[in-house]
DNA sequence: TTGATTTATATCGTTCTACGATATATTTTG
DNA sequence: CAAAATATATCGTAGAACGATATAAATCAA
């Protein structure tokens, strides 16, 4: 349970650059879910709908799995996308209990949007994520962890 | 600003699943940061702090910008910081406007034990992310774009 | 030097999202 | 058919960030 090795500060910087990288990717798709009037877990779920669609519809817990929050606040946010339009519940035929998720048009083209904006940022930061991730990985060698300062 | 080309369903599902592991990689870090008591963004905090401390003591304003949230919303984060006996506030010699930022022994025993875990994680992560980014970053040749599915 | 402007931090009230606890409807099990 | 399990829904609460605004210190203009 304890860590191989102790960390050096140059490791804290690798781990705080990471997570500037990752905050600053958030922002950007903050910035763009608001740019098109959703909050940035509207467009998640907008995305983790269409992506599911190829396994069949998806139900409200398989919506929660794929954001990783709890089912009961799955219903809460698709409350808010139902009440937008963006999105509607069909009950679904086999298990009367479960519900089927569906993009409206309106859902469909504001996802287009997003996700083509969202593509090229990506594509813009993976130089520099897969630089941090491989820093990451790597172990240094002996005697060559220093601050990096100065 | 239109996109290059249109996007197919494989596409949504190359994104969803960018998204879905970030959102693994955020519970796995929201998770650890609450069984050693902290809010996550207080955990973010903690680093950001470490992490900046080769550039000489963090201000509130570097804090934020590191977090990319507005300086008061770090100043509330301090607060709790400060609350908890995880970070100091020490006036700025130079300029008493600012305020320099500083771990407290208890601040740097609990960083530490996350930094490690979280490199861990990232390690694990590291070739799922990686493959993700480069499938994010290559066009795919005309004609090749399906859903992917079984 | 003094007064105006800018910069850095702080305070207040509000909003958003997720949560725990709990409820209801439907399916499955015995 | 009754009991247990599963899927979704409701309600009240809490944490974090925000906009608007305030205060203190530094800088600039004349």
């Amino acid at each position: 349970m304890q860590p191989k090795r102790k960390l050096t500060l140059a490791d804290y910087q690798t781990l705080a650059e990471f997570r500037y990288a990752l905050r600053g990717f958030l922002r950007f798709s903050e910035d763009a879910a608001r740019s098109a009037g959703l909050a940035s877990q509207q467009h998640q779920a907008l995305l983790a709908i269409k992506g599911f669609a190829a396994m069949g519809p998806i139900t409200i817990g398989h919506l929660a799995e794929r954001l990783q929050i709890r089912p009961h606040s799955a219903v809460e946010l698709v409350d808010r996308l139902e009440a937008r339009r963006l999105v509607r519940r069909t009950p679904a035929p086999l298990d009367h209990r479960q519900v089927h998720l569906k993009l409206t048009i309106e859902g469909e083209e504001i996802l287009e949007r997003l996700s083509a904006s969202h593509r090229e940022q990506l594509a813009r930061m993976e130089p520099q994520w897969k630089r941090m991730l491989e820093i990451l990985h790597q172990e240094p060698p002996p005697g060559a962890g220093g601050t990096g300062q100065e």
